[in-house]
DNA sequence: TGTCATTTTGAAATCGATTTCACCGGTTAG
DNA sequence: CTAACCGGTGAAATCGATTTCAAAATGACA
């Protein structure tokens, strides 16, 4: 039952051919007669044969494959870029390797190299952190589109939301209500993203006419995910304690919250709270969380589009910067 | 700069040997002179060559990849397994292709039918619903892990979590607070995990000397995720009232929150609430919600151990099924 | 010093496809 | 009537590795 797997000489003899003709019937990129079409179709389909795909691709060095190295899976905001990128990847024929780096230069530069060794026709990626000679030169040999973050100084592609304008208008909500001792908690590990995120808070206070006090900024220059709840608490307990609070991200929204609550405080009465990045239980908490929301599922869409666009092109269109819009949900937390 | 990348040729001209040499100090199962090691091992580090992993792929078929057919990549508890599993074939050295189903049997064969094209190594699949004959005689020629839900008459590994068990606690600890209509929300589509947890379910009402009633039980016999409010709904507006709820998924839990709230009911008082499938907000609503939780990571890590090891007896080691626990976590919504 | 066993080595076959090239027969054009 | 062209075909080269096989180099031993 289990016999060997047909191989396009068996085709050949069957159908009383060539290999050739088979793989034009295959292939379709030459004319092939009706009479050899017929019986090489019929071989293929009394002996079930399909085409090694690792066979194709190492003749023509296409392997309809697409590496995504992203931080983590699990953060609602990527899992739903991937399902975006695979949806989309899937619909033009293309598959994704995924690998998730966990915020790891070490284990990213291995998964890059690893998708390199596989020759994948392009590379969606996440940066963890900063530029490397080996990053560079593998943007030069492979289409490479960044995706959420982005190294400035890398000639490359990227997808990313707008990240200044949306923490501008999530802080401008807490300003217009009157809050004038805004804190703000968050990593500072050099990201674009997140940095950007810090600049729309301080131009949104600075809008306000509020200086932008580096004591009521609670972040952490390494990435640390146990520290988070007490970097929320140092912000908390100074004094006066802010009005409110904005975080950089839907993680330490979540701490905000339960450290809020733990210190005795009510949300929004006594400490508002905006987070960077919405979840759709923010909706059913109590207080419903307001919250600036991403297009990640598009992110995800326009990603690879512009990843086979550029496989397309292969040449010279020179990198492009793509920005989607973000949308600040109003719910109860402010 | 762009050079074409290195081929085994280039480094066997470089190092003035013939391929076999290079070969052998590539892949170490046969000896070398260390002359003739160090000259191949300069040339390949001066001219940064790589080998292709689709070459060796296809002379060896083998090509240290693992394909991952799923439902749902931005379900919390899929993609905790995924990223268990990418945790572990990394480690292994093994890469992951992703593969989103949607709960669609045909995108689901489609996917499973590329990556046999693809000729990964092994397959990790949570099926959408019945054994096809496609999928029997895929089963016997790739090794095949079923995760989270298996097809009960395919033979094949899979690995789980204790559903029956898992429910039957929950709604025993719903019995034991003296409940005694409990109602139960959820799809019954054929799919073992949700099945078995409708069987833990009716066990436990039954322990308790409680007959299982239908008109308490709201489940749809097709996947449609927009009926889902309404199945609370009828479920409501039962008179009597059920004085508590066991919902099958996490995503039927936040549903059924919502809906038991708009009907201006509370949790617990007036209705209690248990979900099966824990989220890490369940700690944070309010009340917070009492759920099942699932050991996703280690189901994914163990997937993938069993899909290797699997790997390495090749041959006729029985099915197993592992089965992983669940747990309990009593919050206040019950 | 000659023989035999044991390492090392390289030429060539192989994996399973695509593609070039030469060739054949039949139109069509000049 | 010959030249040019074109659709259709198969033999052979190619992609970049591994592996077999036989030859060459080395070492051991009598």
């Amino acid at each position: 039952m289990a016999k060997k797997k047909a191989t396009i000489q068996d085709i050949a003899r069957a159908a009383g051919t060539s290999v050739s003709t088979v793989s034009r019937v295959l292939t379709g990129n030459a004319p092939v007669s009706d009479a050899k079409r017929a019986a090489v179709e019929r071989a293929i389909a009394q002996l079930g044969y399909r085409p090694s795909l690792i066979a194709r691709g190492l003749k023509m060095s296409k392997t309809f494959t697409i590496g995504v190295v992203i931080n983590d899976i699990t953060n609602p905001f990527y899992s739903m870029v991937v399902k975006g990128a695979e949806s989309e990847a899937k619909a033009c024929g293309y598959s994704l390797i995924l690998c998730v780096s966990n915020e790891n230069p070490e284990t990213e530069l291995h998964q890059l190299q690893m998708l390199h060794d596989k020759q994948v026709d392009g590379i969606i990626f996440g940066p963890t952190g900063h530029n490397t000679e080996f990053i560079r030169s593998l943007a030069a040999r492979i289409p490479m589109i960044q995706v959420d973050r982005y190294l400035p100084d890398l000639q490359s592609d990227a997808v990313v939301v707008d990240n200044e304008g949306g923490a501008y208008q999530a802080v401008k909500l807490l300003t217009q209500r009157g809050h004038r001792r805004i804190g703000l908690v968050g990593w500072q590990i050099g990201i674009t993203s997140e940095d950007q995120r810090i600049a729309g808070y301080c131009r949104a206070l600075e809008d306000a006419g509020i200086p932008c006090d580096p004591h009521l900024m609670s972040t952490s220059p390494a990435f640390a995910p146990e520290t988070m709840p007490a970097m929320v608490e140092t912000l908390l307990a100074r004094r006066p304690r802010p009005t409110a609070i904005f975080t950089i991200n839907n993680q330490f929204g979540i701490v905000a919250m339960q450290a809020i609550r733990q210190a005795g405080l009510n949300i929004p009465d006594d400490v508002a709270l905006v987070v960077f990045d919405d979840l759709a239980v923010f909706a059913l908490t109590s207080p419903a969380i307001s919250a600036v929301a991403q297009p990640a599922y598009e992110v995800g869409q326009r990603t690879v589009q512009l990843l086979l666009s550029r496989l397309k092109d292969d040449g010279e269109a020179p990198p492009q910067l793509i920005v989607l819009p973000t949308e600040l949900i109003v719910r109860e937390s402010a």
